[in-house]
DNA sequence: TCTAATGTTTGACTACACTCGAACTCTTCA
DNA sequence: TGAAGAGTTCGAGTGTAGTCAAACATTAGA
């Protein structure tokens, strides 16, 4: 299930946003994608959101092996983070692909956009 | 209990505000005070976050009787509507006085800020 | 082909969230 | 002083969320 967002969003799809990022682990979870994604520009990444293994991967597609890093920096099972990483993405807030073994995730950036207006 | 916020904050506070907003019912109630609370420049309220009863009161210092004005706008009982006041106070994100009768809700500038300097 | 690594799904447990009605406290007004 | 109005607190019921271990599926490499 993917949300589309549009200018005005439904207050509906927002509550579900902030649901996804209501919980701690799983608001970090989507900062270190977050930040690991725009991160071309160069900006340094706070400690706090940089995955131990690092420098992890190119950024350009995506945050590739995100899955493993984040069980790696995370103390939770392995079952616990691809649920969070599913709510991540029934919010509409990452996209996650796999090609083989590889594990790729992307941020929406509709949906960064559209947390960037609310209340703006 | 009262948050304060600096200019970084920190990733509990922001899972908890998204916390208080991540119920639907809750966040049209804080966006009825957030919208009726920043209107003094006369923007007009979109439909949805109106009060039924409108103008309800004067805005200068807050939204007056907006316990009352909510129960009647929305399909919640007291205790309930009670419920999301104090959430969405320990969140920080509005705080509510009574003077007798009168029942005041603010929103919180500080935290409202935060909530916009998020993925900024 | 066998094994190890990577992620998913299922089932279970515990904790917490949302809601209500009932009983309560204050305040105001008749 | 009594009654009505406004909001809170309490207890209970139902549902959902977060977590794990175990079993599974898929892929890569030896």
């Amino acid at each position: 299930m993917m949300l589309y967002y549009f200018k005005t969003m439904e207050l509906s799809n927002y509550s579900r946003i902030f649901k996804a990022l209501s919980n701690e682990q799983r608001l970090k979870i989507f900062m270190m994608i977050y930040k690991n994604c725009s991160t071309e520009k160069g900006d340094s990444i706070k400690a706090e959101f940089r995955f131990k293994e690092e420098p992890c991967c190119s950024m350009k597609g995506g945050v590739e092996r995100a899955f493993t890093l984040i069980c790696d920096c995370m103390n939770l099972s392995r079952s616990t983070v691809s649920h969070h990483f599913k709510e991540l993405q029934n919010a509409g807030l990452i996209t996650c692909e796999r090609e083989g073994q590889t594990y790729r995730c992307n941020v929406n950036e509709d949906a960064v956009q559209a947390v960037k207006n609310f209340l703006s």
